[in-house]
RNA sequence: GGGGCCGUGGUCUAGCUUGGUUAUGAUACGCGGCUUGGGCCCGCGUGGUCCCCGGUUCAAAUCCGGGCGGCCCCA
């Protein structure tokens, strides 16, 4: 009950908050001129591509292979799988003009690219020994949302990495969901981001999937944000795409498709949301853009001896840390405290006269906010076991905290409650897509899925009619 | 999909109800000085299509219509 009722801003008014954090921290300008489309400044863009190169390490070392494929598709391509453009035709854009002049062949702007990439497997597919095949990119994709845009969680320019692999056989095929799943895991685990791994049911699988898999990670609001899918396509796609392979014993058949999306923008906004606090970013080591700030406090004619024996310091922690001495003379160190705890830097060593005369240094760490000393001999030593220790203790915190986010519900009206006080309503379902929409509509949140990284077994009757349950699932509002 | 609120220097904001001097203040930014253990202080200076288009009026930041953009609530 009392998960979030005090603490700090971001769960009393997380709009305002989140939107003065991506401006003051430097990772968003969203006043750019086009809905839905922002500016990502520098901090914005290091951590993206810190994201990117951490995922991207993974999926290189399980054998994805890197492309990249074109931008656009044809509508007829885009109309093969009758569900897949049912689910997205409705946000689509489409470039109709070109030169001035209307194109007899409009192109449709990837909102992803199965209809881009399975053309091409068509053609690279030949026989077993081709598979698996397993290919990735990193690239921006478009969808026109009608529902009001937010900055990194709702956006029209989307920059994500989206897999796809080819497989000869069913179970090759769920062997790669849960490599997939695996490989996301690792990613988030190192920023310390908690989420739900959720089964999504039936009716809000991805368009043209037999079934899909989500990462829901929490946010202050209530809300879950879905950072990452692993999407089953069984044969589906591969049969109106016409992608064919010969068997070991000469016979012809469509391959078992995957498609997962991992999307950057998304877990830069669960970093933000599940670990900043008043101060502004929390960035655990791994991608914070500064790891660690090294603030001199000068006193009138020791700045000589403090800003030297910073850069002894500086000198001590090396080359595998990313450090930066704010040596700026014409900012109070408390004014560059507030500056690097809004950037979200894991620590920083403060230095004035009494650590020269000590030769210790002070070290601050920022999510928890408390100081303690080292000696100079020590420090590097010291520093990198604080960073990992941060990274855990953000970790941490922040499984705890989706940990007391969820409630269980055996009444409707008692997952109203906890859905209204943001949070997250686990009940049981009977499995109906009426008591789903009875659910939300008494609910005001929706049904995310069961959980797929463990087995919850259902007791009683469906939070709805009462029926007997087939599911425990998970009921939240989301972005 | 339905409803409500809002848009003023880079940022936040007063003024709008009841139209009428040079659009308020803070912050930021620049220069100088003083300081430096949590946003110090003083002086001088820069910075505005009052979101856009149209209308009403002698006169519009203010009233009306439309658009664009943002926030919240409901479905």
């Amino acid at each position: 009950m009392a998960v979030a009722s005090q603490m700090s801003s971001k769960f009393r008014n997380f709009s305002s908050w989140f939107d003065k954090v991506l401006y003051e921290a430097r990772i968003v300008d969203d006043r750019f001129p086009v809905k839905g489309f922002s500016v990502y400044m520098e901090n914005g863009t290091f951590i993206l591509r810190a994201l990117q190169r951490m995922l991207e390490e993974e999926l290189a070392r399980t054998g994805h292979i890197e492309m990249l494929f074109p931008l656009v598709t044809t509508d007829e391509l885009f109309s093969k799988e009758a569900e897949h453009i049912k689910g997205f035709m409705s946000e689509v854009f489409v470039i109709d003009k070109a030169g001035g002049k209307e194109l007899e062949r409009k192109l449709i702007i990837r909102p992803t690219s199965e209809t881009i990439i399975y053309p091409m497997f068509r053609l690279w597919v030949r026989s077993h020994a081709d598979l698996p095949l397993k290919v990735h990119q990193s690239v921006n994709v478009y969808r026109h949302e009608t529902k009001a845009t937010r900055p990194l969680f709702r956006v029209r320019e989307i920059p994500w990495n989206e897999a796809h692999t080819i497989h000869a056989t069913a179970s090759e095929a769920e062997e790669q969901v849960r490599e997939a799943i695996e490989i996301y895991r690792k990613v988030l685990n190192k920023v310390g981001v908690a989420y739900l791994l959720l089964k999504r049911p039936d009716f809000d699988k991805f368009a043209g999937a037999r079934y899909s898999i989500a990462f829901d990670a929490w946010n202050p609001d209530g809300r879950v944000n879905q950072v990452g899918t692993v999407h089953n396509l069984g044969k589906n796609f591969a049969k109106v795409f016409e992608i064919e392979f010969e068997q070991r014993d000469g016979r012809r058949d469509n391959p078992h498709q995957l498609c997962y999306g991992f999307g950057y923008s998304r877990v830069i906004a669960a970093v933000i949301a599940q670990h900043g606090d008043d101060h502004g970013c929390v960035f655990p080591s791994t991608i914070a853009p500064v790891q660690v700030v090294i603030v001199p406090i000068y006193f009138k004619g020791q700045e000589y001896s403090i800003l030297e024996y910073c850069r002894r310091v500086l000198e001590r922690l090396g080359n595998n840390i990313r450090v930066r001495l704010d040596d700026r003379d014409d900012v109070t160190p408390g004014e560059k405290y507030y500056y690097w705890e809004m950037l979200g830097a894991p620590v920083r060593l403060e230095i004035g006269p009494r650590e020269v005369a000590e030769g210790r240094v002070t070290v601050f760490r920022r999510d928890t906010m408390e100081k303690r000393v080292t000696t100079l001999e020590e420090v590097n030593d010291y520093v990198k076991k604080l960073l990992d220790e941060i990274d855990r203790n953000l970790a941490e915190r922040s499984r705890r905290m989706l940990e007391a986010m969820i409630g269980d519900a055996q009444t409707l009206s008692d997952a109203k409650q906890l859905i209204s006080s943001r949070r997250i309503a686990r009940v049981e379902w009977c499995g109906r897509l009426e008591c789903a929409e009875v659910i939300k509509e008494n609910v005001g949140g929706e049904i995310r899925g069961s959980r797929y990284d463990i087995v919850e077994i259902p007791k009683g009757g469906c939070v709805a009619c009462q029926q007997p349950a087939k599911e425990v699932v998970y009921v939240a509002r989301a972005y």
